[in-house]
DNA sequence: ATGGTGGTTCGACCA
């Protein structure tokens, strides 16, 4: 069972290379991100041409997320609880084939620091962390992944110390990610393929991803029990190598069920 | 020193 986590910065606009990429990579379940559409307007009957069901959770303009599986899919929860008042689209939760668990998630930016935008990033990722104690509580195989907008360490970042100050990269953020660990999860890419410059996302300025300045914020964090089957991971750089990309790229671990 | 990219949507915000 291949997952993978692809933040398409919008589903409409990365359609055509989406369906390619879906088409040669067959994942099992992705996780999108960055929809930029209402649930109306998601391209669901193309989606479903190439195999998928899909369960979205989408808002105009910004946000929006989603799973896509070639598998039977069971909707468990279309937001983080804990905040029932924040309606940015930035969370689904469902059953893969009765048996696996994906969150699917798209994790505040925060920048910049100094604004209203830091503290909510920071809030959102306490109730993240909750819902991860009550997953783990459920002794599941479970994959939480999507963007987490967090770098773990420098040598997940390009210029640590151009970032030092960055809501990617702040003490508080990392220090929030590390909860996650704690509890019990596991990062499946540094499981299976650590070393440096493993980046998920290039800047579209500066020939950001010629120069390979990039960063690794998209993750797939595996509970104990799937971590127990994990037999390989990846970064995928073809998608954002093509025309017209998204600025992030697919992340994937296999799963052996 | 400035602006540099791209998406949504049509001025400005977000990343």
């Amino acid at each position: 069972m291949r997952i993978a986590s692809f933040n398409v910065n919008s589903v409409k606009a990365r359609l055509p290379a989406l369906l390619a990429w879906l088409g040669e990579a067959r994942p099992d379940v992705v996780c999108l991100q960055e929809l930029k559409c209402e649930e109306a307007g998601f391209p669901r009957l193309e989606i479903e041409d190439a195999g998928y069901q899909a369960a979205v959770v989408g808002q105009k303009s910004y946000n929006g997320v989603a799973i896509l599986t070639r598998h039977s899919l069971e909707v468990e929860c279309r937001a983080l609880p804990g905040a029932p008042d924040d309606l940015q689209a930035r969370y689904v939760e469902a059953l893969i084939g009765g048996k696996l668990r994906v969150g699917g998630l798209y994790l505040p930016n925060g920048n910049p620091v100094d604004s209203e935008k830091f503290p909510y990033k920071l809030n959102w990722m306490s109730r993240l962390v909750e819902r991860a104690r009550e997953l783990l509580a459920l002794e599941e195989m479970t994959v939480l992944a999507g963007d987490y907008n967090v770098c773990p360490s420098d040598g997940d970042v390009y210029d640590p110390i151009a970032f030092a100050n960055d809501a990617l990269c702040r003490r508080e953020s990392r220090a929030a990610f590390r909860r996650l660990l704690h509890l019990g999860y596991v990062d499946g890419l540094m499981a299976s393929d650590p070393g440096p410059r493993r980046f998920t996302y290039w800047d579209y300025q500066n020939r950001a991803f010629e120069r390979d300045d990039g960063l690794r914020i998209d993750h797939l964090l595996l509970s104990p029990q799937a971590a127990d089957r994990l037999v390989d991971a990846g970064v995928d750089k073809g998608p954002r190598s093509g025309g017209r990309p998204s600025d992030h790229t697919p992340v994937w671990c296999e799963l052996d069920l």
